[in-house]
DNA sequence: TGATATACCTTTTAGTTCGAGGTATGATGG
DNA sequence: CCATCATACCTCGAACTAAAAGGTATATCA
C-alpha cells in the first residue's frame, strides 16, 4: 500500500517526520475556498493563522508544485496588468488529501493535548 | 541577543524550523511529574499521546543529552538489578524551558486552528 | 543455548524548512 | 529619468529535525 510523502510524491523507505503536512494542509484549505495564487497564499497564510506561522516562497512554490505535479491542484494562468499569476484550484485528489490531512492533523494535535493535561499518575 | 536550537545549543544563524521543539515539550511535561528514565519516556510518550506520537530512542536521547548539557534537567544513575539506568528532572531552568515551549505550541495551535476553521472570504 | 526484553547510546539517511538569491514588471516619488 | 519598492514568479544551498537501523550489554525465560 504505497506511501506517501513529499507532498504526495510516492515513496520507498522512511515515513516523514510526525508533523510535517501542516505548510500543505494550509495551502490545500485556502485553496478550498477560493483560488489564490502563490505569492497570495504567502500572505493569506501568516494571516489566516494570526500570525502564528509564516511560510516563505521557498516553501509554498515547492509544495504547490507537487501538488499540482500529483494532480491535488490545478493550475490556471492569468494575465493581470502586465504581470502573470498562477491560479491553483482543488481538484477532487486535493479534496480527498486536505480531509485525510485534517485528519491526521486532529490526531496528533489531539494526543498532544492529552499530554499536557493531567498527570498520568492517576 | 542569543537564540536557541538544538534543544538549547547557541547558534549562530537560522531559525528553527516552525514546529520543531514537540519532542522537547513532551519530554519536559512527563518529567515535570516525576523522575523517569529514557528508555521509559520512549514508552510513556506513546502512551500519553494515546499512540498518535511515537518517538524512537533515536529521537529522545539526543535531546535528554541536549537538556542536560545546557542544564534543563539533571540526571541520576541508578543501578536496579545488574542494569544501569539514568534518571531526568526537571531543574529550575527546565521548568521555565516547559512553559516556554508549552505557550508556543498553543499560539500555533492555535493559528491552525484559527485557519482550520471558517472561510476567510467573510 | 537461544530468544526476547530491558537499557543505554550513536550514526546514517531522509526529509522539511529557512534563508538568500535570481529574474522581471509595474508603480511611486525625487 | 532613474531609483526604489512592491508584486510575482522561481530555485538552490545550508541548517535542522526526525526516522531507522545498528551497536553494546545484562536479565529473564523457555
Amino acid at each position: 500500500m504505497a506511501r506517501l510523502g513529499k507532498a504526495g510524491d510516492l515513496m520507498a523507505q522512511s515515513n516523514p517526520p510526525f508533523m510535517s503536512g501542516v505548510p500543505e494542509l494550509l495551502l490545500l484549505r485556502l485553496l478550498n475556498d477560493q483560488e489564490m495564487y502563490g505569492y497570495e497564499l504567502v500572505r493569506s497564510i501568516k494571516q489566516a493563522t494570526d500570525e502564528a506561522i509564516t511560510l516563505g516562497e521557498g516553501v509554498i512554490y515547492p509544495v504547490l508544485h507537487g501538488l499540482e505535479r500529483n494532480g491535488s491542484l490545478k493550475a490556471k494562468r492569468k494575465a493581470v496588468g502586465g504581470r502573470t499569476r498562477v491560479y491553483y484550484s482543488l481538484t477532487r485528489k486535493g479534496r480527498d488529501r486536505l480531509e485525510k490531512l485534517r485528519s491526521d492533523w486532529h490526531r496528533i494535535q489531539s494526543g498532544i493535548t492529552s499530554a499536557l493535561g493531567a498527570p498520568a499518575n492517576a
